[in-house]
DNA sequence: TGTACATCAGTGAACGCGCGTTCACTGATGTAC
DNA sequence: TGTACATCAGTGAACGCGCGTTCACTGATGTAC
């Protein structure tokens, strides 16, 4: 299997215009809307073509999903190392890409088999980014810090006292509600403008919780 | 058109015999399974015989989610009027009808147009449970108050203060985050237990924002 | 109480569309001698 | 440098499935006289 050869070449590029059919698909036409015969179409291919790449609609989506993982954790890693650089850099992103977002963090897709360890792995990288940026909130009760020491241990992240991994959580919990509220219509729905209000949130989150 | 005559009788009940079903197999199916085909083999009956009953797909997912609304606004009304109850009782009744609540709130449908007024109304009946639950949270700085001020007249609510709105769409906004998050798998994909958390949560919720 | 009629639930066929995937095959192209 | 061969991208047909919706029609049933 060596690579860098001409087919190679032509293999890796061709893979790559294939995703990117994909997400421009799967940015017009909503979640179910990933069609292997409507990318062949657009590449002005035949539908079983897209067999030479792709050993299935399964296998293209896992790898549409890690390349949003990757997407993600890289810009919200760009951010100034500050509470609102970080919230403004992560709902940018999902503002950006709200289908890719919602493939992360959204509800399963039907017939879709997540069950690639480097879903795990990748999820992993995106959570060790938040937890080098925010710091320890207040200390959580009994019950909970030791949910979190093991929690925090399994990971592999045994570094980690369980006062920043619960600021962690709580932040990526409060960033998603307002974000997913905001990529999914909801503020628009009620005629309510997010930006002013984000501002409010994020300021919330900065003062510790 | 009168009303309870022994036909309008059988209509009634097999509309919502229909609901039911397709209630099901949202809950089995995910988002896209709600198919008329298939609800109408779940009656026992063929396909266009539902269209006694509705006009098409999008009236019957139309009353799906108004039916929604109506149920989630009433388990939360019922609630204490205290913090943590009224948390309680929007996760819960999310965690007992996680397809619904998507329906709710989650990425629009491909191919449904949500035009019918009676959503806005739906939607702003929630919204006013949520008024009357939180107190003032703190004081909105002065271009977020005057967004909130002119909302709020908007919805002809105007009697409540901005600090109020502002408390309410902040809880919303978490509650949203928590519980999103939850039904959608990602507590259970990273191996977090979510009930410590989301009385931590709850509890920063109650100590006004 | 009996009969005629209008109403309406439900059917089956059809339309046009789309899906993921398999299969046998063609034809071009890189590669090894 | 030329030739033979193996590799592999891509095709078109097919499979079996499902979708929402329309249409002309049948047959049962409630209702009005």
């Amino acid at each position: 299997m060596t690579t860098g050869g001409i087919r190679d070449r032509f293999r890796a590029q061709m893979r790559q215009e294939v995703k990117e059919a994909a997400l421009r698909q799967l940015a017009e036409g909503g979640a179910g809307a990933l069609s292997i015969n409507a990318i062949a179409k657009e590449l002005g291919v035949s539908g079983p073509a897209l067999y030479r790449y792709f050993a299935g609609r399964d296998e293209l989506l896992t790898e549409l999903i890690l390349d949003a993982y990757a997407d993600l954790t890289g810009a919200v890693s760009a951010a100034p190392r500050r509470m609102p650089d970080l919230a403004g850099a992560y709902r940018a992103w999902a503002i950006a890409n709200p289908h890719r977002y919602r493939l992360l963090f959204g509800a399963p897709l039907p017939g879709y088999d997540a069950h690639d360890e480097r879903l795990l792995h990748a999820g992993q990288r995106a959570m060790d980014v938040l937890f080098s940026f925010v710091g320890p909130g207040p200390e959580p009760t009994p019950p909970l810090a030791e949910d979190l020491r093991t929690w925090v241990v399994r990971r592999g992240a045994g570094e980690v006292v369980p006062a920043v991994a619960l600021q962690a959580i709580t932040v990526w919990s409060r960033l998603h509600g307002f974000v997913s509220l905001e990529i999914d219509g909801n503020f628009a729905a009620i005629g309510l403008d997010p930006d002013s209000f984000f501002a409010a949130e994020v300021d919330a989150l900065r003062s510790a919780r």
